[in-house]
DNA sequence: GGTCTGGATTTAGAAAGCGAACCCATACAA
DNA sequence: TTGTATGGGTTCGCTTTCTAAATCCAGACC
């Protein structure tokens, strides 16, 4: 296993680090189990609101939290005989979160799992075979985790 | 875009759920900011409090969960002519993480960047190309996202 | 023996989380 | 037109967690 070297700071400050910023806004509990839920197509307050089982002034929060930060879409949907409702659906930035969720599933299937085999898995469309999380250079070939270097800017 | 069918409930629950479980043990912002700085090789207790300003009784108790959970080792250092004290480092399974908060952090630089270059990138060992986060098959070959189907078991 | 230093715990006030109850607008039925 | 059901919230108290500051503690060094 490479042993990362001991430093005493990160070489960059969280300030001005993009992935502190992405914890600031992604990285919460109800946010997380939210893009979740959404990921597999819930969009309505309560049905988030049955899912998730948390206070429903968490989720209006969460939610408009999600809404302001641009991940998520508030529209007006209307059933047939029902009236207009706000939805709840992933934008684009929102949408390209999964492949990190997707990551964060195989991890905790690899070191998470009770035993069983995973209740769910990802496949390319069409076949059987199963797919991973990793890391591509720019012609789509796999770099494998002890080959990733890190440069700073400047 | 595509867009994901509407749904009622997700087709696993929570409960049941390794990506529900991996946010119930990383899903918390200064424990993925703790794991973001010891990716970097912050070791240390006092380096952590002085990296993240977070409070003290935060941070133990924290670093008590990271622990208990197997995703840092907490054994004694000795620096010479100091007195032995512990250090906190990345398990196996806290190392298996770091392409998820890699991909987090291109996340970051995608949609929160204030303009600038990413202060960080990635490339393949020894050379200058830049990597990213994806899918692949068994064969190290990149598969879309648009590719990717989710199959469930049983 | 006194002091410094890294690694914490204790304490008390502020913020956030929580569950239950309530509110509100619309559709549809009586 | 009064009533009821339903989805999408807000209001209200209470409990837990967070936070900041102070304190504690053990070993190295003078």
């Amino acid at each position: 296993m490479t042993q990362i070297p001991l430093a005493r700071r990160s070489p960059i400050p969280p300030e001005s680090c993009n992935l502190a910023s992405a914890i600031e806004v992604v990285g919460d509990r109800w946010t997380l189990l939210i893009l979740r839920a959404a990921l597999y197509g819930v969009r309505r307050f309560d049905d988030f609101q049955a899912e998730l089982k948390c206070p429903r002034t968490v989720l209006s929060g969460r939610l408009k939290g999600l809404v302001d930060a641009g991940l998520l879409v508030k529209r007006p949907y209307k059933a047939p005989g029902k009236r207009a409702r706000p939805e709840y659906t992933l934008s684009a930035m929102g949408l390209s979160l999964r492949p990190i969720l997707i990551g964060l599933t195989q991890w905790g299937d690899a070191w998470l799992a009770s035993g069983e085999s995973p209740p769910i898995s990802f496949t390319k469309g069409g076949t059987k075979a199963a797919i991973r999380a990793a890391f591509v250079d720019a012609d789509g070939r796999e770099v494998r985790p002890d080959q990733i270097r890190t440069v700073l800017r400047g």
